[in-house]
DNA sequence: AATGAATGAGGATTCATTCAT
DNA sequence: TATGAATGAATCCTCATTCAT
């Protein structure tokens, strides 16, 4: 929940001319990134994609890392906010989960480049801003998290409370595994029948009784 | 199953010496690949790892990028053979499955850095490599498949036969799921624990009745 | 003597102003130029010193070497109008002197990184300026030249006057090697032992009888 | 004494060919630097003035300022040789000094541009490189130290014995003042006149009873 | 077969200077 | 007058690959 963001230095002043132009920076870069991979852009295509000479683009960065964070920051925020745009606080846990799997999966199949553009080059990033980004899946997952929690509070799912995160992550995973395996899956499913048969797993296990680590034991 | 590999032309013509001195390539760059990244790590660094000198590394390959292939091909005959280990064809598809998947998280704990090199690397492979690397992949998960065929088949397991593959797929990537998220995970789950909430998940929805997709459709 | 100040142009007319604005200038860049050099003083770096904007610095100078010439020639005043502080025109040639050396090695110990910086960066001035500069130098120098002259005259100090330019050099010398072997005199010598033995040695010879090229040649 | 020498690192093995490509780097260096200065010479100068292509140059370099130590490590070389060359054991002190210095400005007046060099690039190098450079110039130095205490111990020459070191110093400094103030005093004087009025002050003054400190005091 | 010196295109970054506001 | 964002040529350095020995 902290909004603590890696702030990244910048040459020039005024604060609203810099979101401006950041956001110019990560648009561009965010397309080549994903067209050719981090390390195979240039700083100088980069510039060129985004409409700035490279001097202007080096006055709102300090590093071409500094884009990939900008670029990985944008992206997440674009998951995050657009996933919690289906979770209203009223419904029950599992009303709440039903719409929050469905519109991560949406998500995923939107932004499938971005998500595994993420997965492929996050290890690029430096500590500090790996980290940040590390904190900001997790918070993505928090989500989940407790949804879940809600859930079995209320009573509507069926889960070991000490399973939840774990059931979180996989949730995160399975929507997110459309990016990184279409290439072997959108041969036999589309991404339709994907959601239907992921979500269908899902909420008929939680649904169910008795769940979770006690079998295989 | 077809074993036709992307064959790397070399300069020497005795296989046995190529075979043996890419074995040393191999060796040499993993370590290093999964340290640093392949674009971190020069040839010159390479060359160095794996005892050979420059010109002479140059003699078995042609190029950076056949180390990163002759890198992934090794991790992935290592993964293969490995879960292939476990594979027993007497068993019934439910005790196959069992023993599979156990085996697969064991490999997965172990291999785990090999595994997230995987996911973050092959993407830099050409065209071609990639290709190949990627049905090495949808063959090793064609594992996975054929034991949820037999298990449907014989009556062990209970599972929709058109989501068979994608079960496969959700296996693979369950196993994959503690490589690139045992950042987040470790925080709460030892390897065991992990195993076993994720074990029980799959096998106590593939043992209890009515599956897949139609509870939602 | 001759007042001729290369004369730097300026986009402002006002010209209490410029001398205001070029005053600021030369004291911020000083520090940094002695600092960390001249080359690696970046011209922001420069106008954050001195309190104002890149674009109003350059309202008052043309480039960066302009600079560096202001930082010259204020220096060389700074150390012209100290030394004559000392100066007395109703002395006798060898009490002059004494008074002169005197406060010349008094000036070099506390201007020692300014002289210092004189003598490494003058050669990145562009020519004209470098021509005033080093007639600056001479002018100094003049100083000791017309004091030992008189000297000479007076008959106060003894010397072949056709050497009295070259004595006022080693004077001059005698005091800058101060700033410029300060690395290695110092581990010896105190400032003070400094000055009094190379005083002692200039005027013991100035009095003594007989001195100047013809014993060697 | 101490013939440590900050050794710079080279990716090439061949000892012999890496003494024979870093003479080539030096000429093509020494050169240019005198002529332009270290700043203003660009590595691809450089490379292109030794014959090597910019990579070659920078398998026997790491960086553009080791390229100047090593240019500021063989003028000492050259310096100091050149100078032990007019040494000779088996003088007095007194003839001993007398033909050092006459070699002294003798290759002062032949070797003046690098010289002045030394004095205005010193600076540039990275602290441990400097303190090698400056440690060099302290042994040239000594070399007139012993030379001066030898005169004072076979009573050919006159002088405090804690004003010997200084002494040097002052020599060393007269001889390269003929580099650094060449531009104003060969206006009156040849190098010539200037060796012979200057080795007359020195010697004159080493003969001469009671020098050193005391008459300021 | 083995070696390692040579190559130079290409990349990230800097910074003096300009100019519209 | 003052400002500071914009510019892009210029710079140092790296590194995959080749090839003579």
């Amino acid at each position: 929940m902290s909004r603590r963001v890696k702030s990244i230095p910048s040459m020039v002043k005024n604060p609203r001319l810099v979101e401006r132009r950041r956001r110019q920076i990560v648009l561009g870069a965010c397309r080549l990134f994903i067209e050719k991979g981090f390390h195979k852009t240039t700083t100088r295509e980069i510039a060129k994609a985004c409409g700035l000479s490279i001097g202007t683009m080096y006055e709102y960065i300090q590093s071409k890392e500094d884009v990939l964070y900008l670029v990985c920051e944008y992206i997440h925020d674009e998951l995050e906010s657009r996933l919690k745009e289906a979770v209203v606080d009223t419904d029950s846990g599992r009303e709440s989960l039903a719409k929050a799997v469905a519109q991560h999966f949406r998500v995923m199949g939107e932004m499938s480049d971005y998500v595994l553009f993420i997965y492929q080059e996050t290890k690029s990033l430096p500590q500090e801003a790996m980290r940040y980004v590390l904190s900001k899946e997790e918070e993505i997952t928090g989500i989940f998290e407790k949804i879940l929690c809600k859930g079995i509070r209320d009573g509507t799912l069926r889960l070991d409370p000490s399973a939840a995160k774990l059931m979180a992550h996989n949730i995160m995973v399975m929507g997110q595994m459309w990016t990184f395996r279409r290439w072997a899956l959108a041969k036999q499913y589309s991404l339709e029948e994907y959601t239907r048969y992921q979500t269908a797993w899902l909420l008929h296990d939680l649904t169910t009784e008795d769940t979770g680590g006690r079998e295989n034991g």
